[in-house]
DNA sequence: AACGTGACGGCAATCGTTTTCCTTATTTTC
DNA sequence: GAAAATAAGGAAAACGATTGCCGTCACGTT
């Protein structure tokens, strides 16, 4: 195993070296006024003891840990690994590193990591969570900044960064209206979820600047592609005449895809689906892969990263960030070879 | 804001007190001999001021951090978290922070993150990865202990906590064989991936131990439901006569599903689907739902952290731990009401 | 020869806690 | 009533690294 039984200390490198401590320590740091000679003896000393320095004792000086804390409020899922990936990359280009917590919903376990953050003084926190609730915030007077991504904090002054959901309604209609369908529809998710009201909330209103009305009032019921399946027996059995569906997550689309398909509607020719979220699981899976509306969570993730940071530079930025989400066109909105039947002039490719 | 502007010291508590900052340790820790009246003194002065100890400066005296890094080699991904949650809970319990670090496939960025790791002092490190390959050694005379979890190292003395992957594919061929199917099909990943291979020679071996032989030789391919669909129209074109299909992932098994649906053939009545992950976005949105081989990653990722404690507190495991993987039985091996035609008496229920 | 001046490195304080000795009182025991 | 035992809490030395300050050379200048 060769397991090594100790860190080496930097008076070890400097005994090595020959040199006092101080002297090891401003030859690996660049500091002080030192002759080449020494420096270049210190380092290899450093390098054959395999010298790291103990960031605890180092940030003792400083005041500075070098480190940030990550609470997830529910469960860490497939919204907050992209935050995190995002948040990592934005921080590890500054070389500080994460804790992550999950808090698994619960208010006791989310204290009791707080505390273990705090004693480890971490330079700032973020929190995320599975939804885009807002939530009560994290506690107050905390000592250190703290930054909200894709949840936010119902304190309007705390910072939070979160994907603009109605923006993104918004662009799934006037895509479809760009393709000429008029008569569109919406599935989605429970109507207790913020998400859902939001995303609802948008299209209809979109659709009323053009002085149109939904093919059905928002068809609300659950993430999950058994709700999509069901939805389409809920529409074909209704009288609504509907050429478009705008989903509430990518799972409900792929859902009402299968759906439509076994009913004999054809998609994108009869029926043209938008799902939400960029899941490329679903997305490609789906006969045909589904156009879907991108949170951009990864760039969520490095944005609030990069607030925390100025925040623990003295330079916090509090109140609300939206950030904007863009569309992602596949078949199930284009038939790949375009005859389509009410474009004026068919367009090469 | 309310920001506070500096974290307490113990020299503060102790000042509020009226006490040394050795007394005031002593009260906090439950240490040296006080009056019990003091104790509450200090212990009230700590909570006014909201006092935490410094960890850092703490485990400058301890030697330990009670803080474990995990390394991601690849990406963190679907089975990286489970595997993540499991040991975050067995650590959680200890107390201990994990500090997540993203590989993302690079060596330069994992031996970065190693250094990093090792400064800040990590009492111990786990290792995972998105594929059960083994991979070389973190590095050799670590001076923590290491422990690979879902992946594993190519050193046998090295510490591998690992899914059971051939006693899962076992298990599904099992089953099929208890419900009756004896033409089983095999379609799986990439033959270069070491858990396509692996899954693939057990289930063959088991149906040789039957004296059977699969429907068709493995067919090998990617891990999507795109590929799933094709492999039917293989299937479908040749020759072959089968009545069940063991699939390498619930993915691949819900594009076999899918396919073999618009194809004309039931599930489960012409043609029974196993699939590998038990993965619930997949299981349950197909039609009908799917049976699956779990690899129980939440456990496996508790045991390797108990491996890495135990190994922190001077027990190691050397070797490579499998951990067994189970059946969950759905719809896509059962009929509801079961008139199983091959059934010879009928049980109730 | 006396002095000034950089260059080079050592010394020691510091960061926040824990822990090992000590020093005081107070009480017990013969 | 004196010696000894005990309780309570203070003083100071770690832990590992950084940094400001200061001493000591070896020069060059007048």
């Amino acid at each position: 195993m060769g397991k090594l039984e100790r860190h080496a200390t930097i008076a070890d490198v400097a005994a090595l070296a020959g040199v006092s401590v101080g002297t090891a320590s401003k030859a690996l740091n660049g500091r002080g006024s030192l002759r080449e000679e020494t420096r270049r003896r210190v380092r290899e000393a450093a390098r054959q003891l395999s010298f790291e320095a103990n960031a605890g004792a180092r940030s003792l000086h400083s005041g500075r840990t070098y480190t940030v804390g990550m609470v997830t409020t529910d469960t860490i899922g497939r919204f907050s690994i992209p935050v995190l990936m995002g948040a990592e990359d934005a921080l590890g280009a500054g070389e500080m590193s994460i804790f992550l917590c999950d808090g698994r919903g619960d208010p006791i376990r989310e204290q009791y990591y707080i505390r273990t953050l705090l004693s480890r003084r971490v330079d700032g926190i973020i929190v995320t969570g599975r939804r885009t609730e807002a939530r009560p915030p994290l506690g107050v007077d905390l000592p250190v900044p703290i930054v909200y991504a894709f949840i936010s904090s119902t304190d309007p002054g705390d910072c939070s960064v979160v994907p603009d959901e109605a923006g993104g309604a918004r662009k799934a209609i006037d895509h479809l209206l760009a393709i000429g369908r008029t008569r569109i529809a919406h599935v989605t998710g429970p109507e207790r979820h913020n998400s859902a009201r939001v995303r609802a909330a948008a299209a209809t209103e979109r659709l009323a600047e053009e002085g149109l009305s939904p093919a059905t009032p928002p068809l609300f019921g659950g993430w999950s592609e058994v709700w999509g399946r069901q939805a389409v027996g809920i529409l074909l059995a209704g009288q609504a005449d509907f050429d478009a569906v705008f989903c509430g997550s990518d799972q409900i689309a792929r859902g009402v895809c299968d759906a439509l398909r076994s009913a004999g509607r054809r998609v994108p020719e009869d029926v043209a689906l938008v799902g939400f979220d960029n899941w490329d699981v679903m997305t490609e899976g789906a006969q045909p892969p589904l156009t879907s509306i991108d949170m951009n969570l990864e760039g969520l993730g490095r944005s609030a990263a990069e607030k925390l940071l100025a925040a623990i530079n003295g330079s916090p930025s509090p109140g609300r960030h939206a950030i904007a989400c863009h569309l992602v066109v596949r078949e199930s909105t284009t038939v790949p070879f375009p005859p389509a039947p009410s474009s004026p002039a068919g367009r090469p490719r």
